[in-house]
DNA sequence: TTGTGTATATTCACTGGTCAGTATACATGG
DNA sequence: CCATGTATACTGACCAGTGAATATACACAA
């Protein structure tokens, strides 16, 4: 786990993990994430073989951890699906306060990569947002919803248009909006269920 | 109206608006914008002061277009308040399944400048953004709406969800998800109108 | 009418810098 | 001695912006 025990290769896209998220891709020289490796750019050439190689990298290394932490914010929420759902919102506005916040990098990853649709890191974005679309579906068909395909796409477009409106106006007030939508949403989704007194907890 | 009647700044701002629209800004080099409009490099220079400029006036063209499609959009659907603004997302599904559709141009080009948040362009994104929120916002007043602010930022967030979802997956589908949630979210913010027979058509 | 000045508009050729990727050589361990 | 890995220094392309000169147009004086 220390610095000098990471083997050079994920030292290098550790540094492209770091850089292409701060900056974006097309402002990020291969150069600049050598230094930042501390490697040669000839090394850095070594393990990988192009720069597009290595933004696929960068994306395919955050699919997990990004929607672990959508998990974790879920699983961290109390209340029903609705207000777990409303969590994941409420945590990404605190999350979009703090300094080095830049919004989704697999969507801004996408942007810059708009005309080139068979570029590997573009299939890497897609694979993760369907990976969360999944979850989502999966999570409300548990929750016994009528809908869940559905509504899993809708709240994966509160979540993304929240990303880009946050990132827009750098006003994390859009992710409470999102947070109050997610949850119209899912309490308009209720399943024609046989009228309990209260909405099961899940 | 024809080419040979448009000025030399005319001629280069519409060049400007289709090659950065379609591929992007740090894609599209000065020079491929001067030759798009028919002039020497030099001659770009002399009418616009740097491409930050020149990206500027770009955002700044298509700011009332933009607006007045969605306009459009609205006032050619029938329907109630909700059903109008689900239009809205039904034709963008139309125009996102058309060849030269690059989702929007304003949130492309803040992904492009993130780092930049005092940059002109950067200014005519949000302007534009917030112009749409507050037309819409006048649009659920006037229909008697109780949350008139709030859900017009929902439906801001709708709007820009589709946009980087569909350009994402290059799937019109999510814009008639978006419809679909539009048109919940709508319905859920009824005012607490004195229960006539119908929902007043606006 | 003609000449001259001035502001606008345009051209060609160039600079300084950046960047993805490479040629070549060197080291080190099995 | 060969495979793996690292370093220095380079190439060729591209790109934002510029220098210097030129063309056009109109104003106004002789």
């Amino acid at each position: 786990m220390s610095p000098s025990t990471a083997s050079t290769p994920e030292r290098i896209v550790k540094a492209a993990v770091k850089l292409f998220y701060a900056e974006g891709i097309r402002a990020v020289s291969m150069d600049a994430v050598a230094q930042k490796a501390g490697v040669t750019k000839r090394t850095l050439y070594y393990h990988f073989e192009s720069k597009d190689d290595l933004v696929a990298a960068y994306l395919q290394t955050r699919d997990q951890p990004n929607l672990a932490f959508f998990q974790r914010c879920f699983a961290g929420t109390q209340g029903d699906v609705a207000d777990k759902v409303a969590g994941i919102f409420r945590e990404l506005a605190r999350a979009a306060g703090r300094p080095g916040w830049k919004g989704c990098g697999f969507l801004r990853t996408s942007v810059e990569l708009v005309n080139m649709p068979g570029h590997p890191a573009m299939k890497a974005a897609r694979l993760h947002k369907r990976r969360v679309e999944e979850w989502l579906d999966g999570v409300f068909k548990a929750a016994g919803i009528s809908t869940p395909e559905s509504l899993a796409r809708q709240i994966v477009l509160l979540l993304d248009g929240s990303f880009a409106t946050t990132l827009l106006h750098r006003d994390p007030a859009y992710m409470e909006d999102a947070a109050e939508a997610a949850l119209t949403l899912i309490r308009a989704a209720r399943p024609p269920a046989k009228a309990g007194l209260k909405p099961r907890r899940f």
